[in-house]
DNA sequence: CCATATTTGGACAGTACATCCAGGCTAGAC
DNA sequence: GTCTAGCCTGGATGTACTGTCCAAATATGG
């Protein structure tokens, strides 16, 4: 974590928790970088995605031209490097105990690889991420629903069609899948698979004692 | 307190900049909390995920007893939502002019979306950009464990030294985590806590029958 | 030091879990 | 059709776990 003899600049002082925090959130996926304003130059940079440096040029233009009304933010805003990756990007200007302009923080986020997935996502159908989709349910319910659902469309067999062999696999899944240690989840099972508790309960020995059968060669 | 003049607090002031570009950049997928480590409370909110507002205690306990070496950055680490929702968190400690710790921010980020399309993609077999990261936690004790130590992280407190109000926020967390769901839980998150089952269970009714508490002296 | 709040271990009732069994049902063999 | 064998069922039963209560022990705070 070396910096440079002269200490680090107060401002990139004040300010480096931040930017650090960003930073290792947004792991390498987002660059973070400080200026100044005043020479309009890069202060410090994290995650650098290019291979700028503190001391070059900011390229950053005049924000005070921008619209007053976003009190100090602007963005989010798109750029495109060199490469063909899109960033979102977002500044703000960061002023010191006085009031006036001390810094300009800019975050730049790598929207490539969510392009991508999605782009993966939408040619199957699926739906685009805005309302909560419960693909995976933290309700354990659910989650029975779900194993026994995949296997019917798996073996083309309907619930009550099952054979014996069919509820062994099931049960085995979802003894796999530890939903028996829910409470009340055995009822459960049972009431979906429609058998009786007791059904469910014997399947589930013989399942977990295959010893004591194939111990006779 | 605030040693300020009337309007906004000065540190809202010079640190809203930052959390209004973080908040805008990542939409509604991350909240911006800056806290009060004095008071322990709220200072600002954007994009709240709960019902958290300015004012209310921030349960962040005393991040000075952390690691020194973290040089005020936190994270990122894991929190739990009673919805199921998993967030990427980081926390920094903001200071002033003089060094002075004046805030703390936290981001913390919805991962969800990002899993389930992932959960999504993988179910096709494209590519997982990223290594063996357990989607869903298969060992509840483990859970167990890693909402404690969350926590102690947190507060820096270790469970030893926790008072009772420690006590009623980590079951509450493990409680929206529907661990006191599976069967056996109980006694494990007592031993975990180093207090007695009893205990556990006074707390937690306590903490959910908050309704018709104080009615009769 | 006392007063109060909190935790504790143990006893207890109430559930839920798991096993067992006798009888009923179904399917295939004869 | 009848028989047999295997499976399922509902209920009875014993065991394990859950959650509550309370007096005593211990911590907390003035």
């Amino acid at each position: 974590m070396g910096n440079v003899e002269e200490g680090p600049d107060s401002r990139v002082r004040m300010w480096s928790p931040v930017c650090r925090a960003v930073a290792l959130l947004l792991g390498p996926y987002a660059e973070v970088v400080l200026h100044d304003p005043e020479t309009d130059r890069v202060l410090e940079i994290w995650n650098p995605m290019t291979s700028r440096g503190p001391g070059d040029p900011s390229l950053l233009g005049e924000l005070d031209e921008l619209d007053p009304s976003a009190q100090d933010v602007y963005g989010p805003y798109e750029k495109l490097l060199a490469d063909g990756r899109r960033l979102s990007s977002v500044s703000a200007v960061l002023r010191d105990a006085r009031g006036e302009p001390s810094a300009v923080l800019c975050i730049n986020l790598d929207r490539t690889p969510l392009e991508q997935a999605a782009a993966v996502l939408s040619a199957f159908g699926a739906p685009t991420v805005q309302g909560p989709e419960p693909l995976f349910e933290q309700d354990w319910s659910e989650r029975i629903q779900h194993v026994i659902g995949t296997y019917v469309r798996e073996t083309g067999r309907p619930i009550e069609r099952m054979t014996r062999q069919d509820r062994l696999a099931v049960l085995g899944r979802l003894d796999e899948a530890r939903v028996f240690a829910v409470r009340r989840a055995t009822p459960v099972v049972a009431g979906a698979l429609r058998v009786s508790r007791s059904t469910v309960y014997g399947l589930l020995t013989e399942l977990r004692a295959p010893s004591a059968k194939d111990r006779q060669p």
